[in-house]
DNA sequence: TTATCTATTATGTCTATATTTATATGGAAA
DNA sequence: TTTCCATATAAATATAGACATAATAGATAA
């Protein structure tokens, strides 16, 4: 019968949605907490570290925990590949590659990923079908000073980010969202006039401070990403 | 000497991404762990569930822990308050409203939020700007038969987020991020041309399996959402 | 063979207690 | 007044030990 820490954070939680503690208010202490609800301190802890996590409340030793006046609550999006995110609705994936070159980092890319002057890409240019309809356009550039090994693939039939994937475990990454207009390019890709907004998202993978790949991904026309939280 | 749980995290994490522990491969388990690492097993699970979290490996009671194959690591986006956005930036907030109308809700709108048939909404119009430049625009709509309050509110001052978040402490959510063309009236409020990509955020509010309200927020022509992960 | 039960086992959670760390606050010093 | 510092305090983290729970693998029954 005693409370167990989903207990307690379901209870706080209520206690905060009904409006018994006010945004801005001090709720008790940990230790009177676990007194009335009768179970242990570091079971009320771990209720309100997770409160916390969830930009509920605020927390600050000796000042005490406070509900936040404004919950910063954040959504959270999955990036998928787009091969699984096709294949997770049903729908059949087909990839092709457009156009592979290795070539000088122009500018912006030097800039932007902080390459050296002579640093050397691959560049590549892919799409990504679902049920035979233009999904993502994949325009991507790998660093080969960092991973030589990316010349040697074709990626004819497997998609640069998959291969990614399995060569770096693991990495940091910046992502960006935005809303481009479609020149023709994109246009003839995924199938839409030229001037169409379409959704897309840049990302930057890092790996122990050296820049791995930038890629920009452009969605099918009336894409949309959604999240529940 | 002995290691904290954000060592013990570290270490495993390292391990993962030099690729000594590969993708797919189990970690040993937690008493193991907790005895190489010379600490407590409540430490080693600490690490351990906060690497699952943030999508690093998988869990299993009984089957163990394993690096994951594909780390399905999620962006997160915070979606702050027009204001909080623009006064952090260090910019100049100005709201206004454009429009505040009470109205029956539209076909749409009711199939949206599941309202009753004679459903009425307050629809709301307003902008933010930054420094005196566009910033956002809100097209809100608020379901008055669950918040009748709302229908009393000016919003010339405070915008209907801001009351919103006051009125309404905690609340569920659904968000999609689009890109919309810009039609004659985005356009004219947000200066930029018509037919100008603009990112746009699509959030349904509820609360107890109530909708409270719906809104569209179309950002200024460039706005990016970024978050590094 | 296939379905179902069961023992085993790794994680999940809780307890009670202890130590560490950040910090709000009040008093001392400038 | 303002600045600085000591101290009390609340959260943060750690520990050893215990029991709970879910899932796998193997045993058993249909």
């Amino acid at each position: 019968m005693t409370a167990t820490y989903r207990d307690v954070k379901a209870d706080i939680l209520e206690k905060i949605t009904l409006g018994v503690w006010a945004p801005g208010s001090v709720i008790p202490k940990e230790v009177d907490l676990a007194e009335t609800y009768d179970c242990a301190r570091a079971t009320v802890n771990r209720a309100m570290r997770e409160l916390a996590e969830d930009g509920i409340v605020d927390r600050k030793r000796k000042a005490g925990t406070r509900v936040r006046m404004a919950p910063v609550r954040e959504a959270r999006f999955e990036i998928p590949i787009a091969r699984k995110e096709i294949e997770d609705k049903g729908t059949r994936y087909r990839y092709s590659l457009v156009r592979k070159e290795i070539t000088a980092a122009p500018d912006w890319l030097r800039a932007r990923l902080k390459l050296k002057d002579n640093g050397v890409v691959l560049h590549l240019v892919c799409m990504h079908y679902a049920d035979g309809n233009p999904y993502q356009f994949e325009d991507r550039w790998i660093n080969l000073d960092l991973l030589p090994s990316a010349a040697e693939m074709s990626f004819s039939t497997v998609g640069p980010n998959e291969w990614l994937v399995a060569t770096i475990p693991f990495s940091t990454a910046e992502i960006s969202l935005l809303a481009v207009k479609a020149d023709s390019e994109l246009a003839e890709h995924l199938g839409c006039s030229p001037g169409d907004a379409l959704f897309q998202a840049e990302r930057s993978t890092w790996w122990s401070g050296q820049a791995i790949t930038f890629v920009r991904l452009t969605f099918h026309q009336g894409h949309r990403m959604t999240t529940r939280y």
